[in-house]
DNA sequence: GCGCCTCATTTGTCCTGGACAAAATAAACT
DNA sequence: AGTTTATTTTGTCCAGGACAAATGAGGCGC
């Protein structure tokens, strides 16, 4: 699971673009241009890359997202390149450590059944707003970044999303469905896959009593209009993972505001479109789950 | 949305790649070898596709997911290709008119609050269990049925799945973590993505007072040992959509089988391994939701 | 007839090495 | 400082060859 032995295991190039998301063409012209990754070759010639290399890529990639660019980074140690995500990660705010640490422990040692629990006996404990803030969330970033440090893997990956869904999905189902304003259509670009934003935005607005439907994820841009103006929304929100390219989500982001008549607000948040406000006039970029209520708070000012 | 206009759009091979699933080396040996697509090129020689090539596509890549093979269908027309989906949808029983008819438009027609409505409302009508034998697994084969004929897109695919995700997941939530037996593990294997049938399965089998954990999709055998075992699992439930190949589906049951203490039983079900059961030793095949409960009766009987 | 082994195709993926456009940075300018 | 223009950097694309894994056909024993 946790491949204690480096050499024990190997990737074919193919294995190696699934666990890294670096395209097969991009690991060939890195090994061209830098030198790495420098995977051996089994009796057919084909790239062999043995996992300590493997690793070493899902930190460049890593870092990759966080807007470093591969000239700098490729060439480096796994030294150089665990502090420079140490000196990433901190900025964020230091590890809240104590509780959450232990779920993500749960998660990396799949004890898939103390998991469900202990996040149930959270959400009880919390109530659904408190408990996507301070413990879906959180828990999601560290996922996130253990994800990228190889610590933790699809399996893991989809063990604590599918938990969470679960517990998000049938809390928000709790809430009678709502005939409150504002109305507020939730989805994703088509390139994004992640749907846990959608679930953690719906479940801080449902409680204040908006009314949400979530198309879930990759819907195109002219579903995504037909879906607004047919349904009588008031918004619509998008999520975009850390991982999302920010160009293509400030293009998106710019195509579908004007593809959208102007009464229709649009709110977008996650980790590609943070601090992106001022390149994005006319959409109200959400900071962190703290600031959809603000921007709740906002619409129903301005709308009153 | 739909595109009306053939030659109003064109595609890059790798947006080609996306929406037809067909990679991009793929693409570019069957052009060489049958001749088609033959996409025109832009400025700089880039290969650009028209629409109704992408179309053609995605037909075949249908007719593949069904058995077929290439050199016999890239060559043909589109009318050929049709006929050839049409022989392959009709003989699985002819299509069940009336109800289901209804929700299957308001798929169509991305009418999600519509959607979402009616199938909360049929939820509350009906109960759980015969919700999701009467109107999900119904409506689910018709959408899958309307997506081999290509009536249905990506997108309309996912509101559906989002919209039915909410309820069951939400439906299953209000059922208290029940304590009782069997404890049922539910998961997919690492190339299957759909999750509907997970969730039909296990919303049949709550009510009943199982005990169930959903892992999500994608999970490796190894991760199911170690889950199964761990968590003191009676049963391990595996769904397999109709596309999933049917060779690759039997070697790793029997892998799976092989790898699980002998007193924890394996139960399949979906398209891939219906009618499969004699080459399944020691493995339950579940042939249909209401099979599902069957199979917990004869659990039952067993272990009294 | 049915299951199993062997052989011939079919088919998807991988390879090399070159090319170029889009993105990002640095430099120059108003 | 903010905007335009050069200059890297970087990812994706192309061609055409190669090969192994998957599939189907043919032969053989039951």
């Amino acid at each position: 699971m946790n491949a204690p032995n480096p050499s024990e295991t190997a990737f074919s190039i193919a294995a190696v673009e699934r666990d890294t998301g670096l395209a097969k063409d991009t690991l060939r012209v890195w090994e061209r241009r830098y030198g790495f990754p420098a995977p051996t070759r089994d009796a057919n010639g084909e790239r062999v890359y043995p996992s300590d290399q493997v690793e070493k890529l899902r930190m460049i990639r890593r870092l990759l997202d966080h807007g470093r660019r591969p000239a700098r980074i490729v060439g480096a140690s796994v030294e150089e390149l665990s502090s420079m995500l140490d000196s990433c990660l901190c900025p964020e705010g230091g590890t809240p450590a104590g509780r959450d640490d232990g779920l993500l422990q749960l998660v990396r040692l799949h004890r898939s059944v103390e998991l469900a629990a202990a996040l149930r006996q959270a959400l009880m404990k919390q109530g659904l707003q408190r408990f996507v803030a301070e413990t879906v969330a959180p828990l999601a970033a560290a996922v996130g970044e253990a994800w990228m440090r190889g610590e933790v893997d699809v399996p893991e990956e989809h063990l604590f999303t599918e938990q969470v869904q679960n517990l998000l999905r049938s809390a928000i189902g709790a809430h009678a469905a709502s005939e409150g304003r504002p109305r507020v259509l939730l989805t994703t670009f088509p390139e994004e896959e992640h749907v846990l934003g959608l679930l953690m935005a719906e479940a801080m607005l449902v409680p204040e009593g908006a009314s949400c439907l979530s198309l879930g994820t990759r819907t195109p841009l002219a579903d995504i209009r037909s879906a607004a103006v047919g349904g009588g929304f008031d918004i619509v929100g998008l999520s975009f993972s850390i991982a999302y390219p920010a160009r293509q989500a400030i293009d998106g982001l710019l195509e579908l505001r004007a593809l959208l008549p102007e009464e229709i607000g649009i709110w977008a948040g996650g980790g590609a479109v943070r601090d992106k406000q001022k390149r994005l006039p006319g959409i109200r970029v959400v900071g962190d789950l703290a600031d959809t209520l603000a921007a709740l708070q906002e619409w129903r000012k301005a709308s009153a």
